[in-house]
DNA sequence: CCGATACGCATTTTT
DNA sequence: TGCGTATCGG
């Protein structure tokens, strides 16, 4: 028996050994959710099971690619890379490659990303003589993924009253047309885009129960990763794959299901014991990643919902520090109180920057914050901006790479057949488009023949077209003999793209160029990497293939820097820091006011609250401000409900709640609370509710002390700035109009203020 | 066909 | 406020 079982506890242990039939792992945070996969896949590689017959299913490429990695620390590389593990978008990709033609497809079928499909939709509403502005691409096609995430094809949506009532609700009658012809317009191009991918599998595999029966008997195990995250559809295709041999393990958390909004269903995992009732249930609830207090914290919190599997998680680490509650009275200095808290943490704990998280609830907020760490020099990083492989010039690029292997790619079409600019407009692709719709066939098949399909072009015209023709028909017959470095080499060459971006030296252009260089080198990585593995498969269509499921998350750019995180709480999910700050604590902002007075989405805020809080491996920190700026316009922030969700005795209240009462009084415009100070837990739990029941719109001591000229200040006063929060006076000089004063604010630093304009308030 | 200006609109986003 | 798209003028 292999030595690596003795690693784990008794829970993780159970978990690995038990492999009779369906198990469910509820694993709590930080409760080794990984190590237990891992090892059960060497535990059943070891017992009799071969890597073909393993299926493990992961959300993320770099989840699969972690994985994988540490099981062929166990096992070794050679078996490790002959499992079937991957996303499920990746896997299936990989099982409709080989059985396109079963629906219709052919094998080289090209995948949309949400851009080409939103791109598609916009063309179809215009076509169909739909408003725009009533028929938002966007929401349409959320209204269709969503029904393809629940197996919904356009005719069941069609006979679905639910969904049309829906629809007729937001004034939208027409969607099942949009979806109808949005469906058949894919098939058209040979193309199928992310929740294709899903519905086609299932698809497959109910209307062809020989093909079901061939990886039914393949996937002799599988296992799901995050289950709390899989949609419908990911979760009838487990259960066909699973059917006859009943050997599914799914992992998961509930309390961390954070991706309701794009389909993903909570009760897949709630309910995953219905389905299957002979699951064996395993609980992993000791965290081995954050304090006693913070597991406490966390715990107290996630409590406060009612859909949920309850468990009690702990934590043998150290009791550790208070989670710390910071206020700030605007956003800015919400950003410079976090900031020096950073500075003041690693002086005095020598941590690396790295140590260090800010979590938001929207990327909106990540400037603030970005400017107090620039200020201070705090090296930093900011997860999410546009990923690579959304970039315009990479974009373009892929587009000839697509329509190079797919010419019936319509998205490619259009994105290219005037990149670059060769006098083929709007209108000449108008009458092309109008002739394909018309006559059923794609865009390619009518530039081919722009006369049997009655276009009247004038000569100049004709000529371009032809030449853009013979130009990709060349890239069709050549790059299929090259690998898929040379021929996007070709590519790039040939299209004038390579001419394009080094016409001149600007900015724009050079780093146009630098991505286009890089796309280059990920080819040639590709290929050598691939052939190193004794895999030849190094062509372009294979590149694409690959290409198409990734997204930035995955490329670990700077990750050995020593930088400071700022990303989305989504964004950090899976992830772990010794110190995390969660900003932006505001009712309206986190929980986001979206969520409005739905209970399951209010809950569904909770968690991922939750997963905030439980990234934090020492030390927790949680912040709100008084106003922030919003839309253009300053708002009135109150904190959010759930700071009282947390019990009191795992919080640090702000240290300066003393001269916040006194601020209060004087400005008569809050009300006081008790000093928490000398409180007993559930006094201070009331104090916060105070907080909370401060008025909304309550202006900021509207003006009696404000900065008429009038208003004498003198050293040694205590000011309240509306943005840079509490200061002393250090000196004032100049009279009237020109006065000026030095502030020391507490957390904004020393700033000279002209009187005539400040805005403030006196304290003492 | 490209640039400038106007307008409208705004969570979260593993694939 | 600030960005991305829509439309118009050169």
């Amino acid at each position: 028996m292999s030595d690596y079982l003795n690693e784990l506890n008794e829970g993780q242990r159970a978990a690995v050994l038990y492999n009779n039939g369906p198990s469910l792992v509820i694993a709590g945070a930080g409760s080794g959710k990984t190590r237990v996969l891992t090892y059960k896949i060497a535990w059943l590689l070891e017992n009799g099971f071969r890597p073909w017959n393993i299926l493990a299913l992961t959300f993320t490429n770099k989840a699969a690619r972690e994985m994988k990695e540490r099981i062929a620390l166990q096992v070794g590389e050679d078996l490790a890379r002959r499992l079937w593990m991957g996303t499920f978008h990746s896997i299936f990709l990989r099982i409709l490659h080989a059985e396109a033609s079963r629906l219709g497809f052919s094998s080289q079928f090209t995948i949309y990303d949400a851009a080409d499909s939103k791109s598609l939709l916009r063309s179809i509403i215009k076509e169909m003589g739909l408003d725009e502005k009533v028929y938002k691409p966007g929401v349409v096609q959320g209204r269709i993924s969503n029904a393809k995430n629940h197996l919904v094809d356009p005719a069941g949506y069609a006979a679905n009253r639910e969904d049309h009532e829906g629809d007729c609700a937001m004034k939208m009658p027409a969607i099942r047309d949009i979806y109808h012809r949005y469906w058949n317009r894919c098939r058209q191009a040979d193309a199928m885009d992310f929740d294709d991918l899903l519905i086609y599998t299932y698809i497959l595999f109910r209307d062809h129960s020989e093909v079901l029966a061939r990886y039914q008997e393949q996937f002799k195990y599988i296992l799901v990763d995050e289950y709390q995250d899989t949609n419908f559809a990911q979760h009838s295709i487990v259960l066909q794959l699973s059917q006859s041999q009943r050997n599914v393990c799914v992992v998961g958390d509930d309390a961390q299901s954070i991706y309701s909004f794009r389909g993903a269903d909570i009760d897949n995992i709630l309910y995953f014991t219905k389905v299957y009732p002979e699951t064996k249930v395993f609980k992993l609830e000791q965290n081995y990643r954050s304090t006693q207090t913070i597991v406490s914290a966390a715990n107290s919190l996630i409590e406060k919902n009612q859909w949920q599997i309850r468990k009690e998680v702990f934590s043998e680490k150290e009791k550790g520090d208070p989670i710390g509650v910071f206020h700030a009275y605007s956003d800015v200095e919400e950003g410079d109180i976090v900031a020096n808290k950073i500075s003041e943490l690693k002086r005095r704990d020598h941590y690396a920057w790295a140590d260090f998280a800010i979590l938001y609830r929207t990327n909106a907020q990540s400037r603030i914050f970005e400017e107090a760490m620039r200020k201070r020099g705090i090296p930093y990083h900011i997860y999410g901006g546009t990923s690579f492989y959304q970039r315009k010039e990479v974009k373009d690029v892929i587009a000839y790479f697509r329509l190079s292997i797919n010419p019936n790619d319509e998205e490619a079409f259009k994105r290219i057949i005037n990149y670059p600019a060769r006098g083929i407009g709007g209108t000449t692709l108008g009458k092309m488009a109008k002739a394909a719709n018309e006559h059923g066939t794609s865009l390619w098949a009518v530039l081919c023949e722009p006369l049997s399909y009655g276009l009247e072009l004038n000569r100049g015209t004709t000529g371009k077209l032809q030449s853009f023709k013979e130009l990709i028909a060349g890239f069709q017959e050549n790059i299929l003999q090259k690998n898929a470095y040379e021929a996007g080499m070709e590519i790039i060459q040939a299209s004038g793209i390579a001419q394009d971006i080094t016409q001149d030296n600007s900015p724009e252009n050079l780093s146009r160029k630098e991505n286009i260089d890089e796309l280059l080198n990920g080819m040639s990585d590709f290929c050598s990497q691939r052939l190193e593995e004794g895999d030849d498969r190094i062509r372009l269509n294979d590149f694409l293939a690959e290409v198409s499921l990734l997204t930035d998350q995955d490329s670990d750019q700077d990750s050995d820097s020593d930088k400071a995180t700022l990303m989305t709480v989504h964004s950090a999910k899976g992830l772990e820091f010794k110190n995390v700050f969660v900003v932006g604590m505001e009712e309206g902002l986190f929980p986001s006011e979206m969520s409005g007075n739905s209970p399951r989405a209010l809950e569904e805020e909770r968690r991922l609250f939750y997963v905030a809080i439980t990234r934090a491996e020492e030390h927790c920190y949680l912040s709100y401000a008084k106003t922030r700026f919003r839309y253009g316009k300053m708002e009135f922030c109150r904190p959010s409900r759930f700071l009282q969700d947390i019990d009191t005795r795992f919080l640090q209240l702000p240290q300066d709640i003393l001269t916040h009462h006194k601020i209060d009084e004087a400005a008569q415009n809050f009300r006081s609370f008790v000093r928490p100070a000398q409180l007993s837990p559930a006094s201070t739990q009331r104090s916060l509710r105070r907080i909370n029941q401060t008025p909304q719109n309550t202006p900021p001591a509207s003006g009696q002390e404000a900065s008429a000229s009038g208003n004498k200040l003198h050293a040694g006063q205590l000011i309240e700035h509306e943005r840079f929060g509490i200061g002393e006076v250090l000196r004032t000089e100049g009279e009237g109009e020109n006065a000026k004063a030095t502030i020391r604010f507490r957390n904004a630093g020393e700033k000279q203020l002209l009187l005539r304009f400040a805005r403030f308030k006196i304290i003492v």
